[in-house]
DNA sequence: ATTCTTAATTGACTATACCAATTTAGCAAG
DNA sequence: CTTGCTAAATTGGTATAGTCAATTAAGAAT
């Protein structure tokens, strides 16, 4: 533990200084010569741990103004896998029904309160800042917050995350998601009746059935239109998806 | 696009030419001051681009040697959240067992067969470069793999590396893993067989118990220790587990 | 109160120097 | 010829000090 570099000590220690709340998000960090003589360093490590930290996206750094500390929810992710489509479907069925099933017999109700305002959001019926799409993530990531499971949140956010990058390069992905408006509402209106009934099982089945007929519609974009990479991975793990929903 | 920083258009130019297979990864920079002579800019912005480099898992750094190209595959993964060491093995008890329900049906015989070396490996039958740690790492990663889907493998990866650095901040979880080596064989080998039976149902059942069981062993240990920290998450959360448990 | 000018602050970059870890080269012993 | 050790060269890590440019804040003029 001894043999780790200065700036890295440093960046740790400015990380704990947001961490408990002493700078928090969107403050600004005191000028490199300052933290040098607080931490009892060359300017250098200063310099070179703030780097390190915006390389992180943790912190943004503004030439001649300062170093000002990024939100956590706006922090890029580095390093998440380029997946298809239909894989990452798949995994949104299984890991999100879990999500819901265990969101569901703790829910409160302010949180269905404002699940029923997302889906109003979606459906257009209220205006608000947030897209229909931002929207669509608030309510899956509101789901995976009420677990009161910080990891069970980073996986649903990451799959969304996953979900943006891979509709920026797939089109058959983005199609199918602007077409299922008409289907979306319903489900998830099901999964929100689910979780007011604070049915854990039921909730499951909802959010599965949300993904699965994703799949189905997938499936169909990935026929009529000749998208032969998105073709291959959905026929061959169709079978087996659809075989392990049954054992729900 | 010019007023970015110095060192940020040297990390790019680093990057072009690993990408462009200069460097392939593995192999080893010139040494900072070569490349500042030949960037024609000073040691120290390509100092700040290696290190920006190495936050972001592209480069690792090693006093006295030099820098390295990373593979893609083992790239650290910035951001990953804090999580209590109950709450991440309830969300490996989850996620990991409909890993191995997607796995079952499709595993193959060779990683069936690799599965059996981790576990071998694990009780120290066969001697290996791996550590029991590691090779238990190896198995759900195996598993997960198995799915063919990479938002899976993904996610259990990123639980995985969650719990190293979780173990690394608290005693009692590493405790517990120490501690249960002796279970730990036989509930993979239940998950194995499960696997090896194409059971998508038991091999759920068995990779939930095989967690459900590290979360008591959580619970004793949170209260032989007064952790209040991991007590109060243990407790709070404990009652919902049981129930989702089972309604699988 | 508003706008403009100016001074102070802050990050960006360079140059130089020294230290410690690592590697390499060379030499000695077997 | 191989092995093992030592010393020198290489390499990253840190510090100091200074210059420059962008930004901000303070003050003066309107």
């Amino acid at each position: 533990m001894a043999d780790q570099r200065l700036y890295h000590k440093v960046a740790n220690q400015i990380l704990e200084l947001i961490d408990s709340g002493v700078f928090p998000p969107g403050s600004r960090l005191p000028g490199e010569r300052d933290l040098a003589e607080k931490f009892g360093v060359s300017r250098v490590s200063v310099r070179e741990a703030e780097i390190a930290l915006q390389a992180q996206g943790r912190l943004e750094i503004k030439v001649g103004s300062g170093a000002y500390v990024l939100d956590g929810s706006d922090m890029p992710l580095n390093g998440l896998p380029k997946v298809g489509p239909f894989e990452l479907t798949e995994a949104r069925a299984l890991f999100e029904a879990e999500s819901a099933a265990l969101a569901a017999p703790i829910i409160t109700d302010e949180t269905i309160a404002e699940l029923e305002n997302y889906i109003a959001i979606m459906s257009g019926k209220v205006e608000s800042e947030l897209s229909p799409d931002e929207a669509d993530a608030a309510f899956h990531n509101t789901i995976a917050r009420s677990t009161n499971n910080h990891a069970i949140m980073f996986v649903i956010d990451s799959m969304w995350k996953m979900r943006t990058e891979a509709a920026q390069l797939q089109r058959v992905y983005k199609n199918v998601c602007d077409k299922d408006s008409s289907h979306r509402e319903d489900e998830h209106q099901a999964i929100l009746n689910a979780l007011i009934n604070r049915d854990s099982s039921a909730a499951r089945r909802a959010m599965r059935a949300h993904f699965t007929r994703m799949i189905e519609a997938l499936l169909e974009a990935s026929e009529e239109e000749a998208y032969q990479e998105v073709k291959r991975k959905a026929s061959e793990s169709r079978s087996r998806f659809l075989l392990t929903k049954q054992l729900s």
